[in-house]
DNA sequence: TTGAAAGCGATACCAC
DNA sequence: GTGGTATCGCTTTCAA
């Protein structure tokens, strides 16, 4: 390539990455710097990275399905983070692959570290990750998977603190709306547990309540649920809550009166019903940090795999409980 | 490697991709496979796209910041076509480079195809991906650019159909909310300079409103508003619609009696509110037809460059207008 | 039907 | 200081 420019590619090698060891002289750099932009030349990833053994790539799945505004946020912030300590952050859109076979997709691109969202993984996909390079597996979910560091993402505990909060204010039979929509049953049964959890042993029932992202059928749910005698529902999140809300409030359902209504993820929009919804607000951890959770593991890749609990969940109590 | 399985790498490779021209006895490809499922083998995709001289990756930029739901859906669509197409949809999360480093930063990983959106990229970046490999580079965005083809999101036509509405309505004095999140200029200012053309000549007034995604600065909007004596509103898209409704309303502003609103993207969510809100459904080009359009330019790269307007703009009238 | 060997681009070592 | 050269994993051509 550019030893057209009068060296050898040795020479533009040591020149383009700044190797210390060896000194160029000062014409000689800039010649090379010259002919690398006037050829428009960009190294070649592929080579560096074979020839490295290693690349600089974190690699994460792309959700199949958007989990909620939360979650693009925070990619952002990672991303960013991670740009800082120099890893390429790439997202692998493996749409209507599973398991092995996904896996297998993103190990061809010999990541250096592999960030898995939610439960796309298990055991021997870590291997196969290792032992094709990957010096850094990661999951974010329910619970771990061997060999991989986990940021527990505990969804539990969101619904237990709903559940609590709404016994406490006096509600005994209580809905929980999880939805329909396929791929979000990662987050959503684990909430649903937690409400579960939080009323056994008490006067307390919980009863399921399937809701599809339309309003005709958080208008036959709204229906239900008066036959039901529910007087508490929980929804997924704060668009579920607000879909049922208002078919609820279209029903003649004074809230939170006769119903109280809470949502999760503590989204701007819910600010704006009337009543307020009030919500449980979740705090993922900073982009920062699990950025430096992956460098240390990549740097120290056989250090004993770290469990961390990351998911703050408080309760924000506002109009509609 | 599995070479170590009793043949040669080059039959290997035949064996795992399946080639035509060669044919391998049967149980020499049963031990193939064999000690490639015992070994955890998976191919180098490096080395391979190195060897091959161009790889199947589909490269996109991941937007610095999420243009709203519409955008994720419509992305996982694109992602599962490419699939289908036999190529690797990658998102480069390239947070904080800019112009021609990003563009470098993308050519290192030599896709065969680039897809940008908005404005990120100039003739400069088209021609140095090409130059390093890209068979097509394609932008969606406002305008088109020297050398890539394009999908023309046609924002301004979304202001245009949202200002003829209003005026049509009988509306005179519109204001236009743009965002003042930075990142989104690239969408709200053709959308803004719509409504300008479409009320040019006519005896309508627009006056632009910049609003923060949050209640405080929805309020000082609302109470601007007054001051102004706007007869009508047209949001950048349902969300920042949503926002300035609630706080029109909680001024005591009836809508759309006194003051019409309208946002755009048409979001389950704006249905939900009292009034309905009225909104410009946006209609996407499907994924298919991206993923068609990328193939047939990978596969003709000599091609002129297509233009294609792809965004249907329709006024969907609900209570607030 | 299979094996040997060249070569893709970048790098690191070793002579000059 | 600089220029050859072997090397990474894989595909492909040529020979056997």
């Amino acid at each position: 390539m550019a030893r057209l420019a009068g060296v050898s590619r040795a020479t533009v090698s040591y020149v383009l990455n700044n190797t210390g060891a060896v000194r160029i002289s000062e014409p000689t750099r800039r010649r090379v710097h010259e002919a690398a932009r006037e050829l428009g030349y960009v190294p070649h990833a592929a080579a560096r990275s074979l020839r490295a053994g290693h690349s600089r790539i974190v690699l994460m799945p792309a959700p199949a399905i958007a989990p909620g505004p939360l979650y693009s946020r925070y990619l952002n912030e990672l991303q960013w983070a991670l740009g800082r300590l120099d890893y390429t952050v790439v997202q692998h859109g493996n749409v209507g692959l599973h398991g092995d076979e996904a896996v297998r997709a993103w190990a061809e691109l010999r990541p250096v570290a592999v960030l898995v969202p939610g439960a796309g993984i298990g055991p021997e996909g870590v291997a196969v990750l290792k032992r094709s390079g990957a010096r850094a597996v990661v999951t974010l979910g329910p619970e771990p998977v061997d060999g991989a560091h986990a940021l527990l993402m505990d969804n539990e505990r969101v619904g237990h603190r709903a559940g609590a909060h709404l016994y406490a204010r006096g509600r005994r039979r209580i809905g929980v709306v999880v939805p329909e929509e396929s791929g979000l049953e990662i987050f959503s049964r684990p909430r649903l547990a937690g409400v579960r959890n939080a009323l056994r042993g008490t006067d307390g029932t919980v009863t399921e309540l399937p809701l599809g992202y339309d309003e005709e059928s958080a208008a036959r749910l709204a229906e239900r649920c008066r036959g039901l005698g529910l007087d508490a529902v929980f929804a997924y999140n704060d668009e579920y809550a607000m879909l049922l809300m208002r078919a609820l409030q279209d029903d003649g359902v004074r809230i939170p009166e006769e119903t109280a209504v809470i949502g999760a993820d503590d989204l701007m929009l819910g600010r704006l019903l009337r009543p307020r919804l009030s919500t449980v607000h979740i705090d993922l951890p900073s982009g920062r940090y699990v950025a430096d959770l992956v460098d240390r593991a990549v740097r120290n890749p056989g250090a004993a795999a770290e469990r961390l609990t990351v998911l703050g969940a408080t309760v924000v109590q506002r109009e509609s409980t």
